[in-house]
DNA sequence: CTGTTAGCGCTTTCAG
DNA sequence: CTGAAAGCGCTAACAG
């Protein structure tokens, strides 16, 4: 930085706050600034900057699965200047460990969450970083449930199972009895947001003595194990059984699962909107994001 | 660090060797200093670290997609303390923008190409860092190729279509070729690695006048959408078509697509062991990755 | 608006 | 084997 200085005659400071765009220098002085770095191909080193007490340019992105949200928030992070630190915590122990060290102090500017809903514990930890964080999913994820179970309803079912997948909770039901579901809690299961997943699920499901005439599964792997296994098992779908992903990715439209598309990419993007927004010091208000049925064949009237 | 150097009773210098596990400090005083930072729950600050002139804890993951590869990779990266930082590199402006910037000078310790084949131009770039680097993938895909290419064989095929995705390269032919194949252009074909992309390739391979009796892709999901879109014109796989993807994710399960499976996930660790092994200055063999068969039904004898 | 002066928290010689 | 001192490359007050 300093050769960048000397080179435009001016000080390291005012290549600092130039290059950073910070307020207080001269317009011409900026432009001079940045053509000479830009000339010399100086990029500012992040880690003196952040050592420093500046920003780190640097958000961590959580995520439970590796999916096309995580695209989405990929590119537009990036596009924003900031690096991703990418943390997949998948499984138990590594989302246990992770909480435990908490190794963002001081690392990051902002924490992104993708698809993983935390326990008080861990929403504890995280706040204790004092660092702004987002989640993304939750509000969509209920929002698609709405609209599913509304979809459902109008085939006029009334047995509606759920199929939830891991870092989801358990605050859904709500949403069905205020549908006017009755809710059972045999049909309520978890499962991993796999095809192996959904289809173990299944023996779990059409157990009890009265079955359910539909089944919601938050996660569209999940769902097509469901799919794969009930047809194998002789049953028709949607006839015996039908069947709603809450997660559209592509995998659904692969044997026609009807789904709640939420535009996982775009959803990513939103976020990282949002995380900027709170970064800034700004408020953010829950806008909703559009949801869209998208009916294939797995959905039909209640037999 | 300084409170813990005060607190272990020794100097700021002892705390950072022996936290580092560098050599010169007695057996004694690590323990007694390891014990203390944990105790006092003390974590390095990474950035002055690397500031210092030490080493950074941090790898680059360039990727065309997210995928199972990532998850492997970043899971074994971070078991080894190793930061993530993760770009992905989908489309060719992304790509283009990173090579032109080159933004990890003096940033991370090595850097991980997953489903990427550079340029000559991106590959002196990758080398002016001066990082080690390791790329995953290509390798594996041409075992992978020979082993269905074996399988269609063994069947009775000739004329075998060959579907790649981007971020492949064009010499496979020889790969077909060596087989006893005949090497048809209009049967090597690119499309984008999804669904929708396998679905338009249809159109350009069952165009010819002569067709192929197989074809072999090297996505996962592209297969999908030709096994999806040869159905919907009315063919029967494998008697009109067979089908044999290169990506066994779980996507060809769904279906029952016959493919060879690459163990994504065991990929991506084993990338990490000798991107490991090159940092520390070692050699690296190229060890065969096992790759294995699966024959479902999208794959049969010739008509 | 711009420059000067102190560090940020580590690692690395260089001496003991 | 251990400690003291000198930075790494920046940003943040503080003056001007």
């Amino acid at each position: 930085m300093s050769d960048v200085a000397k080179a435009a005659g001016v000080s390291a400071a005012t290549v600092s706050r130039a290059l950073r765009g910070e307020p207080g220098v001269s317009e011409a002085t900026r432009q001079h600034v940045s053509e000479v770095a830009r000339r010399m191909k100086y990029a500012i080193a992040r880690d003196a900057s952040s050592l420093a007490g500046g920003r780190r340019y640097a958000i961590a992105v959580l995520t439970s699965e590796v999916n096309p949200v995580l695209a989405g928030a990929e590119g537009a992070l990036r596009q924003a200047g900031y690096d991703v630190l990418l943390y997949v915590l998948a499984d138990e122990s590594a989302r246990e460990k992770f909480f435990d060290e908490l190794p963002l102090g001081r690392r990051v500017d902002g924490v992104l969450l993708l698809s993983m809903s935390l326990t008080e514990g861990e929403q504890a930890a995280l706040e204790s970083l004092e660092v702004p964080h987002i989640t993304v999913d939750d509000a969509d994820l209920r929002r698609a449930l709405r609209t599913a179970v509304e979809h459902l309803l109008a085939l006029g079912h009334h047995d509606v199972a759920l199929v939830l997948s891991d870092g989801v909770d358990e605050s859904y039901d709500e949403i069905l009895i205020e549908a006017g579901l009755e809710v059972r809690p045999e049909w309520t299961v978890w499962c991993s947001p796999t095809v192996d997943g959904g289809e173990q699920v299944v023996d779990v499901l059409l157990d009890g003595e009265r079955l359910p005439t539909a089944v919601i599964s938050s996660n569209g792997a999940a769902a097509l194990g469901i799919y794969l296994r009930v047809q194998r098992d002789g049953r028709t779908v949607p006839d015996d059984l039908s069947i709603v992903s809450l997660d559209g990715q592509e995998l659904t439209r692969v044997v026609g699962l009807t789904a709640v598309e939420g535009a996982a990419k775009e959803q990513g993007e939103r976020a990282v909107a949002d995380l900027f927004t709170l970064i800034r010091g700004g408020e953010i208000e829950p806008a909703d994001h559009p949801v869209r049925l998208v009916v294939r064949n797995s959905s039909g009237p209640v037999a």
